[in-house]
DNA sequence: GTCCTCCTTGACGTTGACGTAAACGTAAAG
DNA sequence: CTTTACGTTTACGTCAACGTCAAGGAGGAC
């Protein structure tokens, strides 16, 4: 892994400042294994790769996902991939995901569509009006 | 409104069966006013509207919306619009609620986006591999 | 009648996702 | 050296979204 020691760090503070969440809420995350920062003695060190799990795992709470869910998500990301059999597993779980999200998709879309349907027969009761 | 009293309707143990929920959870629903399902004598009534908003309260949990949030949309179905203040309001509602489906249709996209590109990575190893 | 089944209203329990407060360590600033 | 500003763990609190009894009503089947 091409994670150098010299590579930029942030504080629990900073990265939950720059997320906008308490840092009760990183912590969390950590407790329930969705990130795990290096510990440069008692203390947390949050490097590029812990930046880029939170942001997943927000854009996923934004999608409505469990916590629980989501880690299975990104740890998808990071599993192995060396043995065929590996890489068929995570072949199948992305398809599962894909499907999900496709479902997804679609509710938005057709809610997406009866808004917009909603707004023309609101804009027509306006004209009548006015 | 057309609701004629012999249209058909379902006791709360149809619907929950109907819509893979238990009644438990449709009475949730009920408590917190996202429903209000006629009586007859004590007990409940389903019509055809009541399921039709059902569905629109299972599609908002399914994208991730809270019971509150989704009573206050789809609320806004049924809100007045004789008024031109009334009107104008409906309409802001609309556009707010169509920009939050926006950012959720933009991270929806990018999570799908990201999905393709790692099933291409994947694939690609595993014709290195056989 | 009396079962049986489905319905009703409480009311307490549970799980997820944190909030909040206590009690303490540590490292730079004055 | 003490204060101040962070950081730490542990633990209990809270709110949403139900689950899970408990105790009982109402109407058909027999």
């Amino acid at each position: 892994m091409p994670t150098r020691a010299d590579e930029q760090t942030w504080t629990i503070a900073q990265v939950a400042e720059e997320f906008g969440i308490t840092h009760r809420t990183v912590r969390h995350y950590e407790d329930l294994g969705l990130i795990s920062p290096e510990r440069h003695g008692t203390k947390r060190l949050y490097r590029r790769r812990d930046r880029t799990r939170l942001q997943l795992i927000l854009r996923g709470k934004r999608l409505g996902f469990p916590l629980d869910q989501i880690r299975t998500i990104i740890d998808l990301y990071d599993a192995p991939r060396g043995k065929r059999s590996q890489l068929q597993y995570v072949l199948d779980q992305i398809d599962d995901r894909r499907t999900d999200l496709e479902q997804r998709r679609r509710d938005l879309d057709d809610a997406l569509t009866e808004l917009d349907r909603f707004e023309d027969r609101c804009r027509e009761d306006l004209a009548r009006i006015t």
